[in-house]
DNA sequence: ATTATATATGAATAATTGTTCAAATGTCAA
DNA sequence: TTGACATTTGAACAATTATTCATATATAAT
């Protein structure tokens, strides 16, 4: 062979260049990883779980949980952040519910994925 | 009030009976958390991203997200562990493809939730 | 056989993170 | 105001993990 890229590089180098630049912009490769970061933890996954049958204060995630109101106050912080849980104080107790559509279907189909 | 637990208990005793039970026992619990955290790092899904566009080698991946092939291989196979991936062996490269419908679906639900 | 290339692997390091514990805040009732 | 309760918060600790570096394996070409 003549071209020594060629004779050592058994690349591609055309889709390279085609897929390269159509790679997502690293914002929102961030944004995307943590939003599967904060469903990554099985916590904040049984949180949604709960409050997708009721909107639930902390106590009562607590309890259902079967661990700490300070765990679960934590965690729900995140799920907060992360603008997929909104929070509602009602006298003593605060009361949290889901703020997201696309949570519920993304779980569906996490489970067809895992179970099989 | 004659009651003592409702006295200092606010909590919704019934709606806590109604829901512990239908919370999802661990090992489910486990795989469908391991699935997001498998998700939720940004070098995997430009590794998933890119292999939606086409099958690649690990070099080729190696040049697309400019990184070095140690950190890519070492990436691809937890993807082959969650069977997110398969890869294919040609000559001295290793081929990698999508390996779960799901996952696009999955990607696509959760762009929709961050860019909003 | 030897050399070059492609990929995989193991150990080490740095960074991130979930829970616990103690303490702070906020709300209601007496 | 004082006391009890619900929730939040910050610090600390343990555990997990992504990348780097060096090395190992495997395939192809000379």
């Amino acid at each position: 062979m003549d071209n020594p890229k060629t004779d050592t590089e058994a690349l591609n180098q055309e889709i390279i260049n085609k897929i390269k630049p159509s790679m997502p912009k690293k914002e929102l490769l961030y944004d995307l990883s943590d939003f599967f970061k904060v469903m990554g933890d099985s916590t904040r996954i049984q949180l949604l779980w709960a409050l997708e049958e009721s909107e639930l204060c902390v106590g009562e995630l607590s309890a259902i949980l079967d661990m700490t109101k300070s765990a679960v106050s934590h965690q729900l912080k995140v799920l907060r952040t992360a603008k997929l849980v909104r929070s509602q104080k009602r006298g003593k107790n605060v009361y949290y519910s889901l703020n997201d559509e696309h949570v519920q279907t993304i779980v569906k189909m996490a489970l067809e994925h895992v179970c099989e």
